[in-house]
DNA sequence: CGTAGCCTTGAAGGTGATCAATGTTTGTGG
DNA sequence: CCACAAACATTGATCACCTTCAAGGCTACG
């Protein structure tokens, strides 16, 4: 039952600009692919086939390290794309896993559609290519937090989280995460972020109930963000 | 004086397959441009009116954070693109430095050209996509290295750096890299480093002089990166 | 021949990891 | 709907690894 969200799908950025025509040849095969929370749609290692765009809900792009830690290398977030850059790569293999956060839906999209029609829209291309290069300034950002101190890591990365969902307001992440998936985004060990996230709770800087996060007082984690502490 | 090095031009992976007139159609008002030591080819916040291939040498990409402190995000070497991604981008500013490391060559191409002649090649667009994969994959690699020991970072950093030059052998690091510099890729202090590579140095895993790193015992850094101890 | 850039070493101290135990919530199968 | 298992959150104690600070030396180069 494929493709009942065209809505949501045609305002996808990389379709703007394009004709319904242009854009139902850019969807040859593709089919949208509802996950449960904690859901895997590729593993790391798998076959490259397709890729994807996150519609709704978030999905973590997950690597395991061979001591068995996890550490997430980026959340995706609705309009993000996944596995695109491997589909022009000479690599087969996804380098990541995705695993969905709460109940999400993704426009899967098969790679054999990449080789004949996307690569012949340049604009699409370049449009990846913007999407692409937000999430490589996103790592770069974070990998620019390096020495800074925990507290800060975990503020800059739930603002950098909250403003990449649009709404306003926008004090509530509206994706569940838990502690361990901050920690292993930020690289710290859970009981280090749940220390510093419980300290926020206590000043009441934030909440969480039911793995939703909600910053009460945005300026209080901007401020911890540049470096004053308690 | 322009494009002398057409031997090493025609050689980079983006034109392969290019017909001699269609590489000429893609060099409208290029240059190449020699850089020495240290010289900066962009600075962070300048407005990316062109984008680079490193020729010979390399660059660091480096970040400033508002603490003073400098991380560097990527070091750049021969046939990798810099400030490529940016672009096809909405910004419209460059979020790195580059800096050569030892002098260095780079072929410039305004993005006036990238604009008119680089967006018409879907095959061109797909290979410089295959190069920033690589970049990504380099830095999701890098952040997977965020719970394991100093050393094993830095040993990482090293093989990696030593991989990405061809040429057999391949043991000796043919750019100058300080300690600082390799301090500020794996997000450590000086110190720390100099720490752990003159242990290697006493044990005679490695050796450097003028800035160049030796490596004598391939094996062993692979041990320590794979997490055993001294 | 002085300055700038780099390397080195030591001492002291702090941040965050680890280990261990326990509580809480969510999910699942009977 | 209950019971039990998973998944998640919490707290305390201990300690290793790195950072920071301070001081000094080496070498290249204008």
């Amino acid at each position: 039952m494929p493709l009942r969200r065209i809505e949501k799908i045609s305002s996808l950025s990389v379709f703007a600009g394009r004709s319904p025509s242009e854009i139902e040849a850019l969807l040859q095969g593709a089919d949208e692919k509802a996950l449960k929370h904690r859901e895997t749609l590729f593993r790391m290692g798998d076959e490259a086939h397709a890729f994807a765009f996150v519609l709704e809900g978030a999905l973590k792009l997950v690597k395991t390290t061979a001591d068995g830690n996890e550490v997430i290398v980026f959340f995706a977030t609705p309009g993000d794309p996944v596995g695109a850059l491997i589909m022009g790569s000479e690599q087969k293999t996804y380098p990541v896993s995705a695993v969905a956060m709460g109940p999400s839906v993704v426009l899967r999209v098969p790679r054999r559609t990449f080789v004949s029609a996307w690569s012949k829209f340049p604009d699409v291309f370049q449009k990846i290519n913007g999407l692409i290069f937000a999430r490589v300034h996103e790592m770069q950002e974070q990998k620019a937090m390096a020495k800074m101190s925990l507290p800060q890591k975990i503020a800059r990365q739930i603002i950098s989280l909250s403003e990449r969902f649009e709404g306003g307001g926008g004090t509530v992440l509206p994706v569940p995460i838990t502690r361990k998936e901050i920690a292993d985004s930020v690289g710290a060990s859970v009981e280090s972020v749940i220390r510093v996230m419980s300290d926020w709770s206590r000043e009441g800087v934030l909440r969480t109930s039911e793995r939703q996060i909600e910053i009460l007082q945005v300026d209080r984690v901007i401020e911890i963000l540049r470096g004053e502490k308690s």
